[in-house]
DNA sequence: TTAAAATTCGACTCCTGATTCGAAACATAA
DNA sequence: TTATGTTTCGAATCAGGAGTCGAATTTTAA
């Protein structure tokens, strides 16, 4: 029998481990990354990772999984909000970007690794697709509200979609600058891109 | 001695590797790509590829390389024209645009290739990497001209740059579609951005 | 106090994939 | 035609890293 407290223990020598992986590959790239360096980091030894986890893999699908999971878990409750779409939109974005200041490397990893990762993309449809095909879904449809209450330039919205998506990329992820990108700086972006159509 | 004719075919026979060796990256990622794939799609032994490049990794030096020279080629001519700084950054920017219309997957490539690589990082400042400072520096300096001559919203200009190369990357990379971004689609997204100041 | 369950880990095994070897096949030019 | 240089490649070699094993060590609970 496992109590609920060694159940709470295992739970954080595995967020230990997930963490740890997140460093190394943050420090090697997702190439360079070994077990035995994540389980160094971990201040574990190496077969003891597999005591938690059954694969390499598994632990960088679970660190997505969560992720995403958690994306979403703070993104619903602020679209459902009875509010103008494009608030909507902004709001959520907003959430995001206060997800990404609390923990860069994880954030900055979740949207990129998996153009890196092809092997995690094969398995029929894994937990963090789901999560973020809605995300992005919500997105869309927020957009599409918004355009046709004419809250937003009139352009195709999936071209609208990647151009926000690439611009949040932008300010939030490229250059070298270590400070947070603040929520007033990204509103001012996002707006300025948008227009100040409906609202303002 | 080697003949002149010789010499134009063995960069022919390296180009069709360093072809190939894309293509292969392309399918099954950077990491999954192993040089027993590179050379059946080549149509050449493994070993010839040891014969025209002295390893893996200098294949893909070999690929940013030339590329980041070709952009940053292709570019230089336009910012020499005497125009004024945001009529030199839209041509510039269309120039690359123009690039990646005729070869998505290489270019998707060179902007992507470096944050997953972390060994091409490492030696003394490769060839690549000045090609894209210098590209950058370029840029950079136009949107401070263009900032001071009011032609541009008035922003930090580090934070502008980092929001227009995610604009363009999410422009011409994300999403599915396979159809190329147009010259006109892109131009109207950048200049909504950029707002039209000065010039229109 | 002690048997069973949970946890840990160093030392293997084993495989994959980069790189090398040495022997061909081919081309060139005297 | 022959000696020399060029190109090709299948078959080894070799290293590194994922995953396994079996023996501790620690914890739990009766």
């Amino acid at each position: 029998m496992i109590s609920d407290r060694q159940e709470k223990e295992r739970e954080i020598r595995k967020d230990q481990i997930l963490e740890s992986a997140l460093k190394v590959f943050k420090i090697n790239g997702i190439e360079g990354t070994t077990m035995d360096e994540i389980a160094k980091h971990a201040d574990f030894g190496k077969a003891t990772l597999y005591y938690y986890f059954s694969s390499k893999e598994e632990i960088f699908i679970e660190l997505l999984d969560r992720g995403w999971k958690t994306i979403w878990e703070s993104i619903e409750p602020v679209i459902h909000e009875p509010s103008q779409p494009k608030e909507s939109f902004i709001n959520a974005l907003n959430v995001i970007g206060g997800l990404v200041r609390n923990n860069q490397t994880l954030f900055e990893f979740l949207f990129t690794a998996p153009q890196t990762m092809p092997s995690a993309l094969n398995e029929g449809t894994p937990a963090w697709k789901g999560y973020q095909t809605k995300m992005y879904g919500v997105f869309q449809g927020l957009l599409e509200e918004g355009m046709a209450k004419k809250e937003f330039p009139q352009m195709r919205t999936d071209l609208l979609m990647r151009a926000i998506g690439g611009l949040f990329h932008g300010l939030f992820f490229l250059g070298n600058e270590k400070k947070p990108m603040s929520r007033e700086t990204m509103e001012e972006f996002i707006t300025t891109f948008i227009g100040n159509y409906g609202t303002t």
